[in-house]
DNA sequence: ACGAAATGTCAATTATATTTTGCATTTATA
DNA sequence: TATAAATGCAAAATATAATTGACATTTCGT
């Protein structure tokens, strides 16, 4: 599903996607999935992004509730 | 860096690294590479331990102090 | 001390995250 | 309305997460 967690935390910073990606060092395009969601990022990213963003993983990336979720795979 | 937390929580639910693996869909490999740091899981894999330990992201995988880090990569 | 289970580690392979390039579409602003 | 910036999307290539198999070492109960 979006992560539009990240999606408001990113424009509550007023950046672009081309600007967060410059500075946690990936694409926009990668950027642009995890907002997108079907996307599985690295725990690194996910911080890179997170301390980027003045957020925590739960903030960001934690959902309490698993039992609405759209998707699924391997890890799910 | 070892990530002890996640070393800890297995611990507490008395699983091995060989239980949680197969819980959560991975090797014995992947779960001792992760707890001994220099590793870069993917974040449905962290999820997927978190729910298996009854942690969360930021118990589990967050630093809030990251000036004593050991390891630096590209994501750092 | 002994044996079994658990863990550490390494090389080679597979699966997948991320990049790169390109173009279409949307959004904001003059 | 027109123009640029921002975003969506997709195929092919690259980087790296994860697997597999194998063996060494540690840990722990008997």
């Amino acid at each position: 599903m979006k992560n539009l967690k990240m999606k408001f935390a990113r424009m509550e910073r007023n950046l672009s996607q081309i600007e967060l990606a410059k500075k946690v060092g990936v694409t926009r395009q990668t950027i642009g999935m995890i907002e997108a969601g079907d996307y599985n990022p690295t725990l690194k990213l996910c911080i890179a992004i997170c301390r980027e963003l003045g957020k925590t993983l739960d903030d960001l990336f934690w959902e309490e509730d698993r039992n609405n979720e759209e998707e699924k795979n391997v890890y799910g």
